[in-house]
RNA sequence: GGAGAGGUGGCAGAGUGGUCGAAUGCGAUGGCUUGCUAAGCCAUUGAUGGAGUCAAAUCCAUCCGAGGGUUCAAAUCCCUCCUUCUCCGCCA
């Protein structure tokens, strides 16, 4: 979230910072008056409670004294009346304020393209583009039946309803191969802490990474025990350090993690539903890393080359898209995507939404560093998927297929797969 | 799920109605000193909100798991919730 009283001070600038993420309707003046009569209140909750502080210091002295004490509890009772009125304002107000600015989306990065996912810039196009094919190739649905290793339309459905995959045999290897590979590269190359986070965590939670209270219908929800199912790992391991003031020294923190990742895609049905191309729940590997907030720019430069290293690894032909200011998730300031070409749907798919969200999850799940003796500050919070599986299974298939049926194994999953092809029944 | 015991500053741990934002120890930071390799001495060491200021200084308020209550006065008494530990039950 942003400060509330920086924003109250800076009302221009987020008006068009809002303009730019086509946030309409937000009521920025009856806010800033908010907060100019929390101030009010404030002052005055804190004089009754002074005041209150002193007669009751003098009211010992009264009572050795053998004086008569009924008119400080007197006074003391018309105190509390006031101050329990004010505190019930004050209390109010600072919700509506919490509610308010909880909704805010970040401010968009200065240097990030202005406008909404048609401004979007392909920064790089990387890899090489891989040949046309010389036999009838096939895109990644028809794979996925032939080889018989995704079952996407029959039986994942029978027990889960639409939208959720079941890999089997070598398919279900795949996955697991792929998991590993990164989680091994991100560890022993790139540095990264591994972690196995809970899938289910509460609102707290799920609020201190900016998914609630706004995107509640995105999530899976158990009312019983009010938690959710994460719809990525960055919730359960940004908030890892919520609540926490760190030094420096330990900064940056970089930790990974495989989860699956559960999303309701409430109300994106349409044509990229088929397949592995959108699905209520998937496999990602995740990176997320803190830093000082001087240093987040290289951060998220360093953080999108270890997501391009699985790219690189796997020869596959990608593109990354800075994304304009009307097309960045809620809490970014900064975001790339990674997209993979998949050489027979001919079309690009996104893979990695590498983002810089600044202090904006830091001031909300309160995740700070001691800058100097007696001051602390937020640190800034990144991260990228390193990579989501289902759209790289989907390129690798048809990128990789073979004139006999199969697929191909890239060099770099060969150790996993201890197999230099995917075919059927195998 | 049942029974019992706890939750105090970075950690350990005192404090059972006012003088407690809280002893003491450890750790950390700064300084001094010494040299027999690590110790000694001194000092500093929480956060948040508000007032104030160009900015500071400074002042006020709040916080002893969370939220309510009793009282002139709550870390301390009462209630609810959360959570940790031990035992029992259940279970991968």
């Amino acid at each position: 979230m942003l400060d509330i009283n920086w924003v109250c001070k800076n009302v221009d600038q987020v008006e068009q910072a809002l303009k730019e993420r086509n946030e309409q309707n937000v009521d920025l003046e009856t806010f800033v008056k908010l907060n100019q009569d929390r101030k009010n209140l404030q002052f005055r909750s804190d004089e009754i409670k002074h005041e209150r502080k002193e007669i009751s210091t003098s009211f010992q002295k009264a009572k050795k004294a053998g004086e008569d004490v009924a008119p400080l509890q007197e006074k003391t009772k018309a105190l509390k009346n006031e101050e329990k009125e004010i505190d019930a304002r004050l209390t109010e107000i600072k919700q509506q304020q919490r509610e308010f600015v909880m909704r805010l989306p970040n401010l968009p990065h200065e240097d990030a393209p202005k406008g909404g996912e048609e401004s979007n810039k392909v920064t790089r196009t990387e890899g090489e583009k891989p040949a046309p094919f010389d036999f009838d190739a096939k895109d990644h649905m028809a794979l996925c039946e032939d080889l018989g290793f995704v079952d996407v339309n029959n039986r994942g459905v029978k027990i889960a309803g639409s939208g959720f995959a079941l890999y089997q045999g070598i398919g279900a290897k795949l996955v697991r191969s792929l998991i590993n590979f990164m989680l091994d590269l991100h560890t022993d190359e790139h540095g990264y802490k591994e972690i196995a986070p809970p899938l289910l965590v509460t609102r707290k939670t799920m609020t201190g990474t900016g998914q609630l209270p706004k995107f509640e219908d995105d999530l899976y929800h158990c009312s019983k025990d009010d938690l959710f199912l994460i719809p990525t790992a960055e919730v359960p391991v940004t908030n890892l350090l919520s609540d926490e003031i760190l030094s420096p020294k330990q900064l940056p923190v970089a930790y990974t993690a495989y989860t699956p990742c559960f999303r309701r895609e409430a109300g994106s049905y349409g044509a990229d539903t088929r397949g592995l191309m959108r699905l209520h729940q998937f496999d990602k590997v995740e990176l997320v890393r803190f830093c000082l907030p001087e240093e987040s720019e290289a951060e998220h430069q360093k953080l999108l080359g270890h997501a391009e290293k699985v790219l690189n690894l796997l020869g596959l032909h990608y593109r990354v898209l800075e994304l304009a200011s009307g097309d960045m998730g809620f809490a970014a300031a900064r975001c790339y995507d990674l997209e993979v070409w998949a050489p027979v749907s001919e079309r690009w798919f996104e893979v990695s939404s590498v983002s810089n969200f600044r202090d904006f999850q830091a001031r909300r799940a309160n995740i700070r560093y001691r800058k100097e003796a007696k001051k602390v500050e937020f640190v800034h919070t990144l991260n990228g998927s390193g990579l989501a599986l289902p759209r790289i299974i989907l390129c690798i298939l048809e990128q990789y297929q073979t004139d006999d049926g199969r697929v191909r194994v890239p060099d770099a999953l060969r150790p996993y797969l201890r197999a230099d092809f995917l075919s059927k029944d195998v």
